[in-house]
DNA sequence: ATTATCTATAGATCTATAGATAATGC
DNA sequence: ATTATCTATAGATCTATAGATAATGC
């Protein structure tokens, strides 16, 4: 049994804490607005501890960046190809808001370091493959002739959007995100893709 | 005639240089991102002279911001209020994409700085003074059955997430933005916010 | 004995300013 | 003579690391 004052020595544990700690300051204060000793405390470990399980600063984004977009990812794959295009659009929407609720600071994150040029390939690469189930998805929506026959890239960004639109919206305090302005949120979308 | 190596002395000209400068690296690197010295390197003025132009780097960003924020408020203007809600929006979604094309880093700058801690209550105030004519039209559509009845902040947050995902999945490549994508992208967005 | 963690700090930045220099106005 | 600009740098950061310390495994 540990002394009283000793603190965790599980390196994962610290891996995670030094994770999450990133998590929080660069989606508040982006990346250059963040420092090592910042991340420390945040994290409660000493400034050198980052560096023996991240090689540098940049590695350590990209560590954040490839988790967060993965969990965002897995939170939006639907669950089911069968339903009507209606129902999987439906899907996809309370996915999202769930996640946005859920993990406002991941949605934060992600937006905000998007594209940033201290991300490396494999951070870049994952962004084909989070909207790939959609571009599937409106492929398949378009030959049953329920969804305009528009570039399905371009249909995504303009629902991706809205999404976003509505998510900063709220948190900007401009309007309350009650289920009924989500309900007319997710007809505005629906109305916007729909053939 | 001044000397041939001789450099401009007009304070004004310096002033605009420098924003000018700030306006391509803030917009590029972000604000943390970019140094005095990157500043000065680009506008071709010494370290010192910012500091007689501007307070401080943060007074730097927000006359950088402001004088942005008025210059879009300004583009987004409509001519007329007399016209059909489909053609006041045809209007406004005309000269969004103008300013897109001719000011790109101007909405890049715009989008990144958005809602920053080192933004004052001056660089704030211009959010609602630039939605405003927006809230105006919206509930007149709305009085003629035209619009959707629900928040009008709802569908701005809506409209203006649609044009940004635009304006980004164009910037990415995803697609190109010629007049058949953007006038499907049109009738995408006025689909969204009619009765 | 080995390995993770912390302490302390080197070296390279960064913001901001003080004082020297050069260009204009009287 | 006055004012903008530049040069040089003070002082406060920042990233990253080297070496000391503390916790575990054999």
């Amino acid at each position: 049994m540990p002394a009283a004052h000793t603190v965790t020595r599980d390196p994962e544990q610290k891996r995670e804490a030094i994770l999450d700690a990133a998590l929080e300051l660069f989606a508040d204060r982006g990346f250059h607005g963040t420092s090592i000793p910042d991340l420390a405390e945040r994290a409660k470990v000493a400034a050198g501890t980052i560096y023996r399980h991240f090689a540098s600063k940049e590695a350590l984004v990209n560590a954040v960046y490839q988790r967060e977009k993965m969990a965002l990812a897995k939170a939006l794959v639907p669950r089911d190809m069968a339903t009507s295009p209606r129902l999987m659009l439906h899907a996809f929407f309370v996915s999202a808001c769930r996640y946005a609720r859920e993990r406002p600071l991941s949605l934060a994150f992600l937006e905000h370091h998007h594209h940033k040029d201290y991300l490396d390939q494999a951070s870049r690469d994952l962004e084909q493959r989070m909207f790939a189930p959609a571009v599937m998805f409106l492929h398949q929506a378009q030959e049953q002739l329920a969804v305009k026959r528009c570039d399905p890239e371009l249909l995504i960004a303009l629902v991706w959007g809205m999404f976003n639109g509505l998510v900063r919206g709220h948190e900007e305090k401009r309007f309350a995100l009650d289920p009924k302005a989500l309900a007319e949120a997710e007809e505005c979308i629906w109305q916007a893709i729909r053939a």
